[in-house]
DNA sequence: AACTTTTCAGGACATTTGTCCAGTAAAAGA
DNA sequence: TCTTTTACTGGACAAATGTCCTGAAAAGTT
């Protein structure tokens, strides 16, 4: 995850030797949860290798997929990491996955050994709230098939990579309705 | 806006005036806007007296509202004071209201001046992080039904200051719609 | 390769939600 | 106070989306 944070800010060798020492490794295979709902979630995960789905269960059972995580990228229960409350989501490998983690003692180490960790605390935060704040946008004025059509558009990744089913709770939409639309765009 | 820092981290006399020399106030009409849609989002306001709402407008012209903020609350277009890039909201007044004014500089010499700020920065933007999150998960789990009952047992300010109209959209419903959930519910 | 499991598409029907509209109540303006 | 405008409700109908289900294809397993 170094030369993510080196992208957001100019790292000391002793800044950057630090995090090394924080950093821990871990393999996860397909199919298996590193959260579950009910655990306050007490880490930040970088995907190396991999794949990752972040889904909570509705009042019916369904599982609904509210994020992805692909190689490169952060996952966690953010709000449950922010707030130390239990999270509402589980996270799941969709693909065996190799990690890089962060647990919140390290994140606090960061923190505390210099306010280029503070600001790069902020600016990954900030990134994280735009995401968040297109997707909800995204909820608030397309319907499910223009949520669809974007996702074609600015993310193929996902088209691709995705089984259709966590696509649709992605979308907001029942695997029937994302079959029809399917059918109707090609 | 002072005090809710001050809630939030220990600051110092010589760290409050400088935020004091670096506020500025405003007053605006009902009804004004304070940022339109492709305006580069430059500033955050701390709602001393009043209601604002952010809205934009979706493909059919309809004002789609995406959040409110009431007396001791911030608001901005976030993601376009983050990116620098033009909103996609606007921002307008539902009654009279004064505010507190912090713009892009100020905050940015806030940052600059103690690790304090930085620090403060980061934790606001992770609540606000988390209550975006909140409202995202409430609508990939709930029905607008669910919507509007949970509004009205944790957000009972909402149902009695904004006009229904808002709330619909606010709910992702139509006025239509919202009239018929209130009919079921009472 | 044969078998099992999972994923996907799509028919038939039900439910939810939206559209258009008119009437009434409430609020704002003169 | 009277008039005009805006906000809200709810009927009738239409469109969008969900539910339940089946068969076929694809992927995974032994």
């Amino acid at each position: 995850m170094k030369f993510v944070f080196q992208s957001i800010q100019d790292f000391s060798a002793d800044e950057l030797s630090l995090l090394d020492s924080l950093i821990t490794f871990r393999t996860v295979k397909k199919g298996e949860l590193l959260l579950t709902e009910n655990q306050v979630c007490n880490e930040i995960v970088f995907i190396e290798k991999g794949i990752l789905r972040s889904f909570f269960v509705n009042h019916k059972g369904d599982e609904i997929t509210n994020c992805f995580a692909f190689e490169n990228e952060f996952m966690a229960s953010f709000a449950s990491f922010i707030t130390k409350e239990k999270a509402e989501e589980n996270i799941q490998a969709l693909t065996d996955t190799k990690l890089q983690i962060l647990d919140r003692k390290a994140l606090e180490k960061l923190y505390q050994s210099s306010s280029n960790w503070q600001e790069t605390g902020r600016k990954l935060t900030e990134l994280e709230f735009v995401n968040l704040h297109r997707r909800m946008v995204s909820f608030q004025k397309l319907s499910g098939a223009q949520r669809y059509e974007e996702l074609c558009k600015n993310h193929q990744k996902y088209i691709q990579l995705i089984p259709l089913q966590y696509l649709a709770s992605y979308l907001g939409i029942t695997p029937r309705h994302l079959s029809r639309i399917r059918k109707a765009v090609i």
